[in-house]
DNA sequence: AGCACGCCGACT
DNA sequence: GTCGGCGTGCTC
């Protein structure tokens, strides 16, 4: 009689299409409870697992094989919750990854290297933290909107999409929903989410403020992937015992495990960098939505430009459509001691010198600023100094030899560098194919507006008589840890007569003196063959101007009108005359009437199939074999599932290997889930036949933000 | 995916 | 004679 007398199903790391199952079998001395943590062996390795649902998938034992005790129980955490086994099981099937990857994808780091008795030991360490005294227990008093949007969030069940332009105090509504939340009952815990890991220290900041003195020094915990692994891991478990009232994170924190959650906010919902690039190619956004709905709490979007996703979801009630929308819209149109929205103008730069980079009238606008105290901002997305160095003679171009695309000429510490693969070569002095000296940069980049910029206002002088100066803020300048707040803190103080930088310094930054905000050269997304491209310009138009004049009695004193500029060859064009405007709604309406025209999303679910391989040919047959393999099986839901034919990615290939992909869309969710679902172990079977055998990989991206 | 085992080339 | 190249195959 062995004294193995329990069989647990335990879901480990396993590789998402690796033909293993997705939960393994343990003996056990003892019942364990499904969300336990345990230490089980797996081959030679020991690795960390999660004791899963019996009923859920029981594990199916090979013939003649015996199960293998598991090593060791982690009984100082206690089992995840089923809510939170619940959103990893649905997390898995929808976005169609194994649940062991997607389990241990949403554990800390630390907790798959620890040995039961390290993580007692560190459970035991008491957990300090500063006792901050800053007193900011008094309420602020809300604004009239502010407060019917409390009111209506507290009311309804939601979710809610809370509308309100930049400077219009979303925050402070997160901030006393939360509070409401956690003074009603002493174990809600609240989970809100930002986009960038570069804005939550100042988010932090004021969440510390308002809660630590109510609710102690360790209510508030932040979880994204800047941190350290010990401090991911006392966070996580500060969350998941139920000591942390607060936790505030980048996309990854949807998945913290948060027994007392009451309330979910997603801020600048619209952002793109919900969406998780690489493994499960989940959307954080999504599922705080599902999460809301299941765990019993409260979820608000918020956003001054939201996706069109969410804004279609909160229609509301019309003649036509008497139910609307899923979600509770809730407007916000005012700013709070902002000045007035920034007056927009564009540039026709038809009527321009060829080439110009910086036309006149802007030009005219940033000296007189410059003249005045005031700062400015210019905005490129392109980081570097050129986009491609170009051989007048031959026609070279600076490709870079394992991606199609160019290398990018970067002047400061004169490389050549792609964007995609990193891979980086000194700029060479004469063109390497013809050996004419005459190269030269094509196009502009962030670095060459920083340099034209200097020369243009040589002669410029500030108020106290000293010239300009310019600083420039990208991924380049910025690499170095605190490198970010370092320049921030330079714009902050007013050293900073011009700011120039990439998007990155649109988003959430309250620049104080900023009263002109330029976007150089934004044309290039209006004809993208991505359909989403001008919503994102758009929203980030909206929110770069944004930036211009948060400081009303700055402004007043200055006497001055904060603009934000647009240079463009396409003035006319509805992007740029709904920004003129500041009308989402009307931008909004005019895009999802071409969405629901061409039936793409909101009115279509789309997934991807991507395919990688040596070659491009390889690649695409492995997508018109499983095609074939779908019609030829008739699987479920291929009825109402459209299939496109494989194209290679807009980049077809980076560090040599050969890009494809083919679309599914569908006008029913629930149908092309039961296609994918049922086609996962036809791309599995596929891919290990012999004829397939040069493909890397296959993955498959539901929801994809971009096509 | 790891991590084994396994069977062929240039080194102490 | 060994270190190590990455091809194939397994993990309850």
């Amino acid at each position: 009689m062995s004294i193995y007398s329990s069989i647990v199903h335990v879901a480990l790391q396993t590789p998402s299409h690796s033909g293993v199952g997705d939960l393994l079998s343990y003996a056990s001395e003892h019942p364990l409870p499904p969300g336990t943590l345990v230490r089980v062996p797996l081959g030679t390795r020991e690795v960390l697992g999660v004791v899963w649902d019996a009923d859920e998938a029981p594990g199916e034992l090979p013939d003649g094989a015996t199960l293998r005790p598991v090593a060791g129980v982690l009984d100082g955490v206690a089992p995840l919750d089923l809510p939170w086994r619940r959103l990893v099981a649905f997390a898995a099937r929808y976005y169609q990854r194994a649940l062991g990857e997607v389990a241990l994808a949403a554990l800390p780091p630390q907790l798959r290297d620890l040995r039961p008795e390290q993580l007692a030991r560190r459970l035991r360490r008491p957990v300090k933290g500063a006792a901050d005294t800053s007193d900011t227990i008094e309420n602020i008093a809300l604004t009239a909107e502010q407060e019917s949007a409390r009111v209506q969030i507290a009311a309804a069940k939601g979710p809610f999409l809370l509308f309100g332009s930049t400077g219009s105090g979303k925050t402070e509504v997160y901030l006393r929903c939360a509070q409401e939340m956690l003074e009603a009952d002493p174990t809600a815990q609240a989970l809100v989410m930002v986009p960038e890991i570069n804005l939550t220290p100042q988010l932090e900041e004021r969440f510390v403020g308002r809660f630590a003195p109510r609710f102690g020094p360790g209510a508030v915990v932040s979880l994204h992937s800047g941190m350290t692994n010990p401090q991911r891991l006392k966070s996580w478990l500060a969350a998941h015992s139920g000591s942390a009232r607060i936790v505030l994170g980048t996309r990854m924190a949807v998945f913290a495990s948060l027994p007392g959650l009451k309330l979910i906010v997603v801020d600048e919902e619209h952002d793109p960098s919900y969406k998780q690039q690489e493994g499960a190619r989940y959307s954080a956004r999504d599922l705080a939505i599902w999460r809301g709905r299941e765990q019993g709490a409260k979820v608000i979007l918020g956003s001054a430009t939201p996706s069109l996703e969410s804004w279609y979801a909160s229609r509301p009630p019309a003649a036509d459509d008497p139910e609307g929308g899923r979600y509770l819209r809730l407007h916000m149109p005012s700013r709070i001691g902002a000045g007035a929205l920034a007056r927009v103008r564009r540039v026709d730069m038809n009527q321009q010198p060829r080439r110009t980079v910086f036309s006149a009238p802007l030009l005219q606008a940033i000296t007189e600023r410059v003249a005045r105290g005031e700062q400015s901002m210019v905005l490129l997305n392109r980081r570097g100094y050129a986009p491609v160095l170009h051989c007048v003679d031959c026609g070279w171009k600076s490709d870079c030899p394992h991606c199609s695309a160019h290398q990018v000429f970067h002047k400061t510490d004169r490389t050549l560098r792609c964007h995609h693969c990193g891979y980086t070569v000194r700029v060479p002095f004469h063109c390497p194919t013809c050996g004419s000296p005459d190269i030269h940069p094509m196009g502009k980049g962030t670095e060459q507006l920083e340099e034209q910029l200097g020369a243009l206002l040589s002669e410029v002088l500030r108020p106290d008589r000293t010239p300009a100066r310019i600083a420039r803020i990208d991924a380049d300048t910025t690499k170095a840890k605190g490198a970010l707040e370092a320049q921030l803190a330079q714009v902050h103080s007013g050293e900073v007569d011009v700011l120039v930088g990439t998007q990155m310094i649109a988003k959430g930054h309250d620049f104080r003196r900023i009263t002109l905000v330029a976007a150089v050269q934004p044309d290039g997304a209006l004809f993208s063959s991505d359909f989403r491209a001008a919503e994102r310009l758009f929203a980030l138009l909206m929110q770069a101007a944004g930036r211009a004049g948060r400081d009303a009695a700055y402004m007043a004193a200055q006497g001055t009108q904060c603009e934000m500029w647009v240079q463009s060859f396409h003035p006319k064009h509805a992007v740029y005359e709904a920004l003129r405007t500041h009308d989402y709604p009307a931008f909004a309406a005019q895009q999802l009437k071409e969405r629901e025209e061409a039936a793409m999303p909101p009115f279509a679910y789309q997934a991807l199939v991507r395919a990688d391989a040596r070659t491009q040919d390889v690649a695409q047959r492995f997508l018109t074999a499983v095609t074939a393999a779908a019609h030829a099986a008739g699987l479920p839901g291929l009825d109402v599932v459209t299939l496109f034919p494989p194209v290679p990615l807009t980049i077809q290939r980076v560090a040599n290997v050969e890009r494809a992909q083919m679309l599914m869309e569908s006008s029913s969710r629930a149908a092309l889930q039961r296609f994918l679902a049922a086609w996962q172990p036809v791309l599995q079977t596929t891919r290990s036949q012999p004829e397939h055998k040069g493909l890397i990989r296959w993955l498959v991206d539901v929801d994809p933000l971009a096509i």
